[in-house]
DNA sequence: TCCTAAGCGAGACGGTACGTCTTGTCTTCCA
DNA sequence: TGGAAGACAAGACGTACCGTCTCGCTTAGGA
């Protein structure tokens, strides 16, 4: 039943030759070809696993967004801690490479958007019981304002080789971020 | 010398197809077929005017961007005008759909990154003195946040067909913002 | 040491499936796919036994064409009898099919021209003690010359559902045949 | 309106290839890629004016096949002129290389099959008139049989690289056929 | 009775060719 | 002379088959 050995490697083999050239020189110069002779693997057998080269990516960040859903939606579970961010920008530490293509905007926009939908929800469900007094438009632009700001962060963080570590990053955008709400949305109950 | 009245008409046929085009279906799902299509224009007759699809793209946002950085360079001649969030969000919402191709992030992330970096220099020149006591780290981080932030605020505006004016939209960003900075730069001057 | 009785049930299977296959609907256009799914085998078993589609055509004709060979021989060793055109017509008659798909000239045209060489051949052995004032080129000729149309007549038999019978095939093609020797090759002995 | 100088040079090359390839290695062994490398012509513009390696065969034989119809049907025309064997031996030498390619029955049992019944019916309506005593079956026989056996010889001529002219051969298969045709189906008018 | 070897089904895989699509260049001819 | 029409080379795409292979399962026949 559990999928063979050697798809598993062949599915690895590809998803590793992808991530490695979009790195390289950008999804869209990125051929189907090159992934296969990457992967030491007949042009053939990328179809024979995934729709297409975007197919392929879908699958190869899946699994890491997975992840990161679940650290968001456990944190969401616990309202006692408020982490997200540091937890965003740890994970994005370690899984650098992915995060690197998943913000890079080549090829993923829809995926980013997805990612950053997914965040911007968790930062509504936080924010409602947190200014309670704050109107409902006020809201919504404090999540989406948020999710977009700490991607941009995330993304720019790690094209720069990381200069700080995720917890200061984390530190200086709660500063950043709780201050700014405080201003739009009123004072904190 | 003066560029033809037929070649200026040809043009603005092709830039108006494009961007037509990349909000109907996306950038990379245009054709330089449907583009010549739709301008009623032969094929070659793009190849004569602009270097590729991409070209044509750069050309046809290269007029408002010129535009919007001429804005933002004259705003920061004058450094006692700061209103460079309302300036923003207004000359989004007067070009609108240019926007909406610019900000989409597909086939134009170069572009965006482009016009990210010349507000987050902006932004850098007017932080620096308005926090003197703040360490570099700092001013770099908070304007690529309000760089990034800002653009996304206004993607996500115009997505949304412009629930809030643009006053409404800049005050609202200025809230967050300068607060957020307070938090992590310090107390301004 | 014998073949396995599994063996032989399976070749015999993947046999029959070919020929109906080509029949419906011509060499090429069979699948090894299709067979091994008539046949209800996997198509590896199929390279098992066969080196390929070809090799298993070549195999399902060879038995019935060595008979057909066999019946040649021995009516060259038995000068008396010339029945060679009942013969053919008869044995053709009672392998229909088979016949059919060895002179459809599909992926069979070398198969063919071994069975027309050997014809020729066994008319060119009673042609030249029957005429023996014929040269060396004439009998060449006549020998291409029988066997070619005898082919051509069996084939037209078989795509025409056979509305004669073996006999009437047989002495039909003799008349022709005889008579246009005499003119060609002058008076028989 | 009349088609390209250029078209008509590249359709040649191709044509051009396409028949010098089959000859070098059989119909089935050519790769389109070996067309169009041969024709000097990138592959795509094969299928730019042909459906495939079929249709370009059929489209170069096409012409010189309606070439030898064009003859057949002119001695129809005129009763007095019975030298359809000739006719045909001669346009068979004139046009040698691309009759080796229709004959050898690779990728061509179709227009073989084609010019058979041609000439077939060609036969059939002179042999009416000369033996109107025969049956219409015989008929039939007979002129199967001609035309099989024509193409047959001309084949084996072709082949063997014509070791005999053109007139030689015409009057060896008349010798043949016409006897043939008196013991089959009567005597003459 | 077990066990061992062969036949076999399933299907991954590398490879080759296919026919299609799109791009950017070029040529010819027209207004 | 600018542009329309469209042939063309180049090259990637996704699909179809092929022949090879490995993996287990089954099924006799001999120990």
């Amino acid at each position: 039943m559990a999928e063979d050995r050697r798809v598993r490697r062949t599915k690895k083999q590809l998803s590793d030759a992808l991530m490695a050239l979009v790195l390289e020189k950008g999804y869209d110069a990125v051929r189907v070809q090159d992934i296969t002779d990457r992967a030491d693997v007949g042009r053939a057998t990328l179809y024979l696993h995934y729709k297409d080269k975007a197919d392929l990516l879908l699958n190869s960040l899946q699994e890491t967004i997975e992840e990161l859903f679940a650290l968001i939606r456990e944190n969401l579970t616990d309202p006692t801690r408020e982490e997200l961010f540091q937890i965003a920008f740890t994970h994005a530490a370690e899984n650098a490479d992915l995060y690197r293509v998943l913000l890079s905007g080549q090829g993923t926009v829809a995926h980013r958007r997805e990612v950053q939908a997914m965040i911007g929800g968790h930062a509504r469900s936080i924010l409602i019981p947190t200014f309670p007094a704050a109107d409902k438009a006020g809201i919504e632009v404090a999540s989406v304002y948020i999710s977009g700001a700490l991607l941009m962060m995330i993304e720019w963080w790690l094209v720069q080789e990381m200069p700080f570590t995720a917890q200061e990053m984390a530190v200086m955008f709660r500063k950043m971020v709780l201050n700014g709400l405080v201003g739009l949305l009123g004072q904190r109950e």
